[in-house]
DNA sequence: ATCCCGAGGG
DNA sequence: CCCTCTGGAT
């Protein structure tokens, strides 16, 4: 990061201004659970990922009591979260290599949290982001899709949007950013229609600006 | 219909 | 690179 833009200190204040506090809606206690928590949330509501959670975490509780779960038992347990058939195989494989290869402890390295089944990178910078605090930029299909209305990328890779990403803003607003564009993304720029309206950006986004009116 | 904090396989 | 995996809420 050489020097904010004038343009990106305006966003950073004011997705400050509009989302001052920002959490994950995925419940958990430990690194364990969210790192299971947000493998289950693909193509799924957060909602929906804390109900199995709640019942999952209570009958396996740790990665030494998950890795040796019945397959069947974890698909009927998660079967609402959706592609229960991955999600099961790879939580299950997922736990037992961090029981076997990580000393039962969720690893903090990308390249050893990318090395469990069913984590990929956006998994992995969740993890790393809210359970250990290391400045991360966690992109999704949020804020790939945010990023590049307001011009602040053109890359269409999430990798290179996140390295973009970084080298535009500054360190200290890394963990937030993720969540805020995530809110963002959902309360007003949508995938399809963006509620571009009563959008807080409408003044400033090249996306808006472009857009034909009443888009 | 459309969306929900993706990842792995061919 | 594109395809597949999936139920629930709105």
């Amino acid at each position: 990061m050489e020097q904010v833009s004038n343009f990106v200190s305006i966003i950073i204040e004011r997705l400050k201004a509009h989302y001052p506090v920002v959490n994950t809606q995925l419940d958990h206690t430990n690194p364990f659970e969210l790192l299971i928590a947000t493998i289950l949330s693909a193509q799924c509501t957060d909602n929906q990922v804390n109900k199995v959670t709640t019942v999952l975490f209570a009958r396996y509780p740790d990665p030494d009591a998950l890795a040796g779960a019945n397959l069947d038992d974890i698909k009927k347990i998660i079967f609402s979260t959706g592609f229960y058939n991955n999600k099961a195989k790879n939580i299950k494989a997922c736990a037992n290599k961090i029981q076997k290869e990580f000393n039962g402890k969720v690893p903090r390295g990308i390249n050893a949290l990318t090395s469990l089944p069913g984590v990929g990178r956006k998994t992995a910078n969740v993890v790393r982001s809210v359970c250990f605090n290391i400045p991360t930029i966690v992109v999704d299909t949020h804020v790939l899709r945010v990023s590049r209305r307001l011009g602040l990328t053109r890359a269409t890779d999430s990798v290179k949007v996140e390295f973009e990403l970084m080298d535009i803003l500054p360190k200290t607003v890394w963990n937030d950013i993720g969540l805020q564009f995530i809110y963002f993304g959902r309360q007003i720029c949508h995938a399809r229609k963006p509620a571009c309206n009563r959008c807080f950006f409408n003044d400033l986004c090249p996306f808006a600006l472009t857009a034909l009116p009443d888009a």
